[in-house]
DNA sequence: ATGGTTGGGGGCCAA
């Protein structure tokens, strides 16, 4: 059995002490960090190797982005994509050994105004899911994908389905492009393998609120998906909430998922 | 309708 954490670190140096409480905590295999906001060259390599990860894959960028697989279990090879044009720092893969693809995604944000023709970022992260599908159309099986997919796809996957419907990150645009998505691999959604589509579920809550918790104006944007071959291989999933709360908190916490490799 | 906070990097931009 394999525990497999995604997580969205913003900023992957600021945040090694939680990190390292996460890894003494929960124990896990394998984690994939989103928006590690660290060039290549200053990214803390021998800091996560001590912390019992000898297999780190990585491709950073200043300020901006950035993701990193750090793993317990070997790598058969690794790579990375350029999606949509864009030379942002935002996949990273690894084949595990074993076999199994693990894809760690960073999906844009895609900033404030849902239009495509007043916002060039809008336009990018729906073309960004868009060429997503075109992959997966094409990907050999076993595999998991997980990231930061800015994208909250159900109506219990945010605070209010009404009030988020004109809000980037809930349109009707991004959601009918991650569906497509998920219908070009038949991926099985994990947290909604494991928990009812009627109950709220978040993995996001903004800094921009006096109380994250009493307002619990979350977001479920954060993802963990397998190819229908192993879904007989899930065992569990969890969101690790409590982590919000930790000392200076990324906005996001850790979804985990435990899977026969 | 607006603003609220954070990180990186040394300007604001992106989230």
């Amino acid at each position: 059995m394999a525990k497999i954490i995604s997580w969205n670190i913003n900023s992957v140096r600021l945040r090694l002490p939680l990190l390292a409480k996460l890894v003494t905590q929960q124990k896990p295999d394998v984690i994939c960090l989103q928006e590690t906001k660290a060039n290549d060259d200053v990214f803390p390599l021998s800091a996560l190797t001590d912390l019992g990860f000898a297999h780190i894959a990585f491709s950073g960028q200043k300020s901006y982005n950035g993701v990193a697989i750090l793993s317990k279990i070997p790598f058969a090879s690794q790579r990375v994509m350029q999606i949509a044009g864009s030379q942002d720092k935002r996949h990273i893969a690894v084949t595990l050994e074993g076999g199994v693809e693990l894809h760690n995604f960073y999906v844009p944000a895609g900033g404030d105004i849902p239009d495509v023709t007043l916002n060039p970022a809008y336009d990018f992260k729906l073309r960004f899911v868009e060429e997503m599908t075109a992959w997966s159309n094409n990907l050999r099986k076993p595999a998991i994908i997980v990231g930061d997919f800015n994208i909250a796809p159900f109506e219990h996957d945010v605070w209010s389905h009404k009030q988020l419907a004109n809000v980037v990150s809930h349109t009707e645009p991004e959601i009918t492009r991650l569906n497509a998505l998920k219908a070009s691999g038949n991926w099985c959604d994990v947290a909604r393998h494991f928990v009812d589509e009627q109950q709220k579920l978040y993995s996001w809550w903004s800094y921009r609120n006096k109380d994250w918790e009493k307002s619990n104006r979350g977001r479920r944007l954060d993802h963990i998906w397998v190819t229908p071959n192993l879904v007989s291989n899930l065992q569990s999933f969890d969101i690790l909430k409590e982590m919000r709360n930790w000392e200076s908190p990324s906005d996001h916490v850790p979804v985990i998922v435990e899977i026969k490799l």
